[in-house]
Formats: structure tokens, sequence, C-alpha cells
DNA sequence: TTTT
DNA sequence: TTTT
């Protein structure tokens, strides 16, 4: 039976979005993203950081490495995946990633600003590499 | 600044909840999810599981003791923690759990029945049992 | 800026979806979803049942009139819409609905089976129409 | 049996929250929340706004009157509920509310610094009364 | 009635 | 490695 397997997150982005291309020509971005939660311990106020890995691919990648940038706040949806790898030393290990389906800037708008292209708005993007545009032709 | 780190996951237990007692009587419940999705590759249908491990503290470690089994279909709220350990060769690895902050049974009213104590419904519980001190004594 | 509107919601029908077509052949399918939740009231268990009206747009929509019938358990995500309408009486008034963006069918196996397309497994459906569109080649 | 009634909402307040005070002494604030979605119609940039009715019970209320304004941005989380009431003219009419369960605010820092009493940052604050009341010795 |  |  189908589950469901849904991660959402508000955070920082540690670094820029690092975007590679498989054979094919796939895009994927990965980047680290930080939730901080912050709570009373004994009366002092102790902050916790959480770190995600992100991953995005195809379109979404494209519009990662034009619009996500180090330090840059973002809602994020995705599902967790976790996969196997060996690392150097040939010792087999897990990561656990979240697969992000798609995000909204938030923030400021000049957070949305790069050099090039300036933009009007932080938008919502997909993963489905066109745009989930219901808004065509409803009737509303 | 604050952020949100979030998850949502609907699926069914792989085992029966292990329950341990830290030093000071705190309970830790754990065990494995499974959440599946189905999609078609090529014309045909594949399923592709994911596996999560969930943690529970305190009081919702001790309800889900009690009414979470093996195959249980559960709808599960809490956050992503990843933490490292040293596995017996002394080498470090990392593990990313689902700390859960509620949850709730769903499937047939049979499947929230256990001989002890057969119950009328599917309750939410949350882990609050007191004050949210998740943090006060966590070994981590 | 962009925000986040997003709903999301386990419950049963209290209806079969109930669909109509647009000038244009656009489908849109309706239907009410009760979500119970249970708790204590001085000692005593009290059930109270929240009501949704839940939209679904084209192929979403297809699949909606397909596969849900009354009584079954859905696991919707979507977003909230309000709307102003005038009654038979010309009197001005709102309703807010759950436009939904995907769905997918809790329960038992053998709630997902319909007399002519027996199914072997909930599916996750997108009002992507085109992308993602598991909804093309079901039963899922 | 029960089921989910979840809401998820990043938007920003339309109105400063506006508290009452029930027989019992209850705290309940009220406010509009702003979430704009921003969507290509024929090449053209258009701007959706939804409005939603938020509500906050008890201690999450107090917090609200003292940290939430016009116009900020904010995160928050709850459940929908819908009821019914009659307006000057004795008609019959339903609003859907937002009950919140928690907020974080999001933003600059200087969003969350009032006259009277900056603050550090912005915490996620529980609708528990007496559990989990993060609330009782803001600044957070 | 918000924000960009 | 982010942010406040």
């Amino acid at each position: 039976m189908s589950g469901i397997n849904k991660v959402i997150l508000v955070g920082h982005l540690g670094k820029d979005p690092e975007v590679r291309h498989l054979e094919g020509g796939v895009a994927v971005a990965s980047f680290p993203l930080a939730t901080s939660e912050t709570f009373n311990k004994d009366g002092r106020k102790v902050e916790q950081t959480e770190w995600h890995n992100i991953v995005m691919w195809r379109g979404l990648a494209d519009v990662a490495a034009k619009y996500l940038q180090k330090g840059k706040l973002v809602y994020i949806e995705g599902k967790l995946r976790t996969r196997s790898f060996e690392d150097k030393e040939g010792i087999k290990k897990y990561t656990t990633e979240v697969v992000a389906e798609n995000f909204t800037m938030l923030g400021r708008k000049t957070d949305f600003e790069t050099e090039a292209a300036p933009r009007t708005n932080g938008g919502r993007t997909n993963d489905t590499d066109g745009y989930r545009n219901d808004a065509d032709d409803l009737p509303f």
C-alpha cells in the first residue's frame, strides 16, 4: 500500500548549491540546509541546529542553481531517502537526504535578486519540469 | 532565527516498538517504519519502499509500546535529527532518525485493539507529558 | 512575496465524489471529507468531527471519480481557497474549500478495488496534468 | 477513527492581532493572514492572494498579542474549524478558521523587535497552556 | 487587510 | 556550514 513520506523545512543554506550533470544531462543540485530551534534550558537560551542534506533534480536543480545561495532563507518540501555508498576506505555507509519536490524563497525581496537576473518575486518551483500551472484556465 | 523541521509519515511498522529506559527512568521507544511509493516505470508498476528510524520519548514511548505493533498503519509527525555514533569497529557513522512528536493510528478499528486493553479509537498522542522538555535529559 | 498555503487531511469521504464538466471539458470533482478527533472531556471520550469541502480538478478529478467512494479513507494534500457566491435568496456567502493537489488512498487493499478494475495498491495522484501524471495509465 | 486535520501557512499578517477575553479569562487572539502565490499567466506574472482567519487560544494568544504585528511574516501550524453564526440580519452563515497550534516568526531580526521588548530570536510557541509552554518566560 |  |  502507498504511504506518505513528506518533509517540510524552513531554514538557511549553509553553502551555495553544488550542481552536477549526470550522463544524459540530468542536473542534480545539492546543498546543506540548517534549521535552528531555540529553547530554554535552566533559564538560559540554547540554540540547537540541525543540518539537512538537500538534493534537487532536473528543472528544480536549475532553478536552485540560479536563485539559491548560501545564507538564503528557504521553505522546502520533499521526501526522505536513505541510500548507501562506500567511502574512500571501502566502508559501507548510509546517508539520509531530503529530495526536494518544490521550494519557495522566503525573506526580503533583495534576497531573491541576483546580479544577472533581478526578480520580483519568490516563486514556488516544482520538480515537474514545467509549471503545474493549474491557473491558466480556471474559472476563478 | 528559528526554522521549521517537520516530517509527516504514513506507513507500516516493520517491527514491534523496542523500548529502553534510560537512567532516570525516561522511556525511549524505537522502530522502523516503511513508506511505500508506487510508480510506473516503462509501463510496469514498481514499488519503492523507504525505511525510517522512528524514535519516541517519554509518554509517547509508553503509548507506542502499548498500542503500536508490527504491521500497523500509523500517521507520524516529528522532526529530523542526525546523530553520530561509533560502530563496533570504532568507525564513526551517522544515522538520521525521525523523532516523533505525535502519532495517530490509522486503519480498521480492530487494528487498535490489544488483548489487554481494547480501545475504541485511535487517538493522537503528543510528546508533552508535562513539558516539551525533550532536551533536558537527553543523551545527545 | 510568495507564501505557503498547505492543508494535509486524513479522513473519510462523506459521499461519493460529484463530478461536473465545465465548458471546455475541464472536470471538477467535489465531496465532503470528515476528519475526526477524539479527546477526553471529564474522563469521558468525546469525538468531534470536522467536515471539509474537497475540490479536485482535471486529471485528479477523473481519478477521484474512478476510485474514491463514500466511506473510503484518504490522505489529501491541497490548499485553502475561500470564494464567495450568492445563495438562492441572493445573499452573498463565503465558502472555504480545500483544493486538492494530490491524494493517496489509505486502508485495506480491498478498499482500493472496484468491480471493474481490481487494484493492488493505492497510488499517489497529482494535479499536474501532463507531468508527473501517475494518473494516465491507472489502475495504478 | 481518528483523522488528521492539519494546516501549514507562511504569510503576512493583514492586521495586528485582536485579543478578547472570554468569561473565565481565557484569551483569544485573531487576525487575518495573507498567503500569496505568484504564477505565470500568458507570460505575465500574476499574484493571487488568499486570506485566512487565524485564531489563537490561551497562552498562544498572549504571545501573539505580544509579538505579532501587521505585516510580519509568520509560519503557522494549526487545524481547520468551520463554525456557524448568525449575522446582524439573523442569517445563518459559516466561517472557516485556522485554529493555530503553534507559530514561528520568520524574517529579519528587526521584525521580531517591539519597542518595549527587543528580542533576539523568533521562537516556536505552542497552544498547550501549561505544558510545553515556552511562552511563560518570553522573550525566549 | 499583508507582502514582493 | 546557515541564521538570529
